[in-house]
DNA sequence: AATGAATGAGGTTTCATTCAT
DNA sequence: GATGAATGAAACCTCATTCAT
């Protein structure tokens, strides 16, 4: 269902992913517009007929990863399958897909750690989230599975260690395989469950 | 005491000063050497006199922050005190002392989300930290209190929750008290121990 | 029938025009890039459109001067003339070309006494300048009419010092006529003949 | 009889020394001052006790460069000696004292190639030469041993080349030795004599 | 005499954005 | 839709010179 993307302008798909890849590599700044408009094969001007400005085309990219991030981890969310395993399912979805999308949280992680990030914007997200946060969370924490905390601490407990850990792995700082994953998540739950 | 801080010229830390706040508040780039310049009361010339370049100035404040962060939580450790007590206590301290440093989470993870962040860099603080891994998670490893896994794992499940909650409280996503501090503290505990 | 020069650009030919406009009158230092930009009529940013810094700028505009100096000169040169009236000719042309471009001149005195001037860059030039110096020195030594001296030095005592007297004479040092320029050349020739 | 370097402060030698090397080495431009007082062991203010400024310190390095060779190569200088001879012997001495100082030469080009040269102040050097020019050129077209040009363009056909020449050496493009010098004299000999 | 921290104008270069074609 | 030459403000940095000590 990867909806309108293929009916977008090739140029258009090809400034986002330049974009993506020489800010995860070079970072925000050493990321120029010229060089974005080279490296995608484009001229300059027509960055401006896609996207506004600069600040634009940041935004929009964001917005993009992490929707697309959003979606395929949902994915495997489902109201079928025990507790536990729910959890253990969603949390090993979220960070395989980190790790092997590095470029990505590369991305992510400077947009979100810079003043671009204001948290009126990430609102934007919050009705993608919302019924799987319900769901999952408010109704862990009813069932008394899981501590009774406020949910973004809960988040935090949960998939802010998955993020963190696939951050670490992508900078080469640990080096995760099946076996360890399965135990962080396992830890991971630990600190979630009541 | 701090001992040499105070001896070393005031223009050299009011730049630093005024680095680390214009960097918190406006980001990486939106900080222009003029600003700080203007900021501190210096003229642009001096800042080389003390740096040798933008980068070396904000590496340089990058290892003071760093550094001082280190020391002052790691002062609250103790071999005499119970294990599980021993733990809670540091991770109070690191908690609080980001939360009461917000200027100093900004930064650090702008920067340690930006192409500055270079792992070799990293080595530079492993003496300060060495001593203080070994002795409590190696330990506590080895005496079957914490669950078996890389160090690199344990310091994610243990500090990096800690830091990545300060940083949501910081932002105002979350807002966190001494009694949501105590739950998140055990939280973390129950991630951690076997 | 210079043929390419004008297909080129015409802000890059202004840039050039303009930069030994002002090296030759005011110096190396004393023409900074805002001056070079002022003069043409174009914005700075434009000459790094062109040239990817200063010294390229500089470099490009001595190869364009010294190879068409070249150029110029040796079109005067022919071997279906006596030797010696092959000599003088060449020899009147190249004086008389570095007076009537005293800029030029300035300009070349300039960069090659600076440390631009590295050996390995003027081997550029040699291509111009090998059928030339093969066909005019070599033969005339083989014939026994010039002095059996490395070629480098028969090259200092013509040439060399048509280049000194155009030196002096556009630095007002002396005034060269017709009939000086004619003793000069027979002089050169003395210091070279056998 | 070299009168009263020895007297100066040994401070105002080293930066006038220091000055020398660097120039020669890195050029006009790259030699800052700050680089002057490192190089010197000095601290930057105390140039400016010695010297006016920037300008008049470059100055005062040639007046002293320019007189101490004029002083040398004179002295070899007789009236005793037969007339070819005494050619020769101050051709040589001038080569040979400007290969044994290639830091001399490389800095008195870059000047007299620069807008520092203003021809009023090469006159300083007139009383120091005249009574030399008037004593072999002059004499010598009087006696019509010599070709009766302006005796600028008699310099120019024996010193000048003896200064090209070295400057070729010196940079590597030629490589003279005795014998090849004494041809050279001989030649430049060639180009004066009647 | 001597220091070297401090100044600030001015140097080179970059880069988001525009616009004629 | 598309180009890329062109702009010019603003970035980083240098350096001759001064002056309190």
């Amino acid at each position: 269902m990867r909806s309108n993307d293929s009916t977008l302008p090739a140029k258009r798909s090809a400034i986002l992913e330049t974009t993506l890849d020489l800010i995860s590599n070079r970072g925000f700044h050493n990321t120029p517009m010229s060089a974005i408009a080279r490296e995608s094969g484009v001229s300059t001007g027509i960055i401006y007929h896609y996207f506004a400005n600069k600040d634009d085309l940041i935004l929009e990219l964001y917005k993009e990863i992490k929707i697309k991030m959003i979606r395929v981890v949902l994915e495997s969310y489902s109201n079928q399958v025990p507790y536990k395993e729910r959890f253990l399912l969603v949390w090993n979805h979220l960070i395989r897909y980190y790790i092997n999308h590095p470029k990505d949280v590369n991305f992510l992680e400077q947009f979100e750690n810079s003043p671009y990030n204001d948290p009126n914007f990430q609102e934007v997200f919050r009705d993608e989230l919302t019924p799987f946060i319900t769901s999952f969370f408010v109704q862990g924490i009813q069932e008394g599975v899981l501590k009774n905390i406020p949910l973004e601490i809960s988040t935090e407990l949960s998939f802010g260690i998955a993020i963190s850990l696939a951050k670490q792995h992508i900078r080469g700082v640990i080096k995760l395989d099946d076996e360890l994953i399965d135990v962080a998540a396992n830890a991971s739950w630990d600190a979630l469950k009541k």
